[in-house]
DNA sequence: ATAATAAAGGATAAAATAGTCTTTTATTAT
DNA sequence: ATAATAAAAGACTATTTTATCCTTTATTAT
């Protein structure tokens, strides 16, 4: 287990990847070729970004010549938004040992030191914007497969 | 979804009660008391001391007033040998968005800020050691309970 | 030695997560 | 209008994680 779902992993992958493929272009990029793009099994792929759409993380549109893309909005948006929107946001604010009333006050042995881990996983999350990767991800400086 | 599985939270969270209430006195606790101890499903966490046992990082007698304790050997481990057995190293190597070939030469997009975050996690669970809060969780400062 | 105690071991069950397949709906080009 | 295309929706399967139960083994006190 990594530090997030495997849906969430796919889910992040997947929506870099249509950023740096239809950014600017205004083009729409089917789930076949993102999921051989994202070495992802097809229909789990085509499950989470169905709800990734519900959600307005990403846009899509049928038919002929339709796919998913995103908006100029979604490009702005942290990696924090896809994150809560599939894992929730334990990640962000719940204790490291799983106790509901750690707290402040009746604190867990670990509160303060998690505390700080997950700022920095929030901050650091909140600080990276979906778009910002384009460019290197179309000259292959980045990856997205396994 | 935590940082950890369910079953490393209960690990932790057992093996802090484990040691505040048997450490010096030589003494041992069962696994009705750690259970209650720690809120957690008792038959569940006999496995998974079962198992922190086969791989010494708790020690154990059966019979009356069999139970389990920690030797000095034990209190001074981190808590990053905990984490280690129980969920295995992902969380401090693997990669964040699950790309087995993702290293320095062939980076996903968020390599250099998850290598931050999972050095920090590693650094904070291999500084902190198993029988650190003891006196805390005897005067009741720190919980260990839901 | 024997009975009582407590963990170890093994087999099974329930729930959550991951993954697949088929049908329906919306869009577009002809 | 119609056929082709591609996502949405829904039902279903598999795997992993979480949890329970029952039997066996080791230890101790009597």
């Amino acid at each position: 287990m990594g530090i997030f779902s495997k849906t969430c992993e796919y889910a992040i992958r997947a929506v870099f990847f249509i950023a740096h493929r239809t950014a600017g272009q205004s083009g729409r990029v089917g789930i076949k070729e993102i999921a051989l793009g994202i070495d992802s099994p097809e229909p789990f792929l085509a499950k989470i970004l169905q709800d990734l759409s519900r959600r307005g993380i990403v846009q899509s549109t049928k038919g002929p010549n339709g796919g998913f893309y995103l908006d100029n909005a979604s490009l702005e948006r942290p990696l924090s938004d896809i994150v809560a929107a599939v894992d929730g946001n334990d990640i962000f604010f719940g204790c490291g040992l799983g106790l509901k009333q750690c707290s402040e006050i009746n604190p867990c042995p670990l509160h303060n030191e998690f505390k700080d881990i997950r700022n920095k996983i929030h901050f650091m999350l909140h600080e990276t914007k979906i778009g910002e990767f384009n460019n290197e991800l179309v000259t292959g400086m980045l990856s997205l497969k396994k």
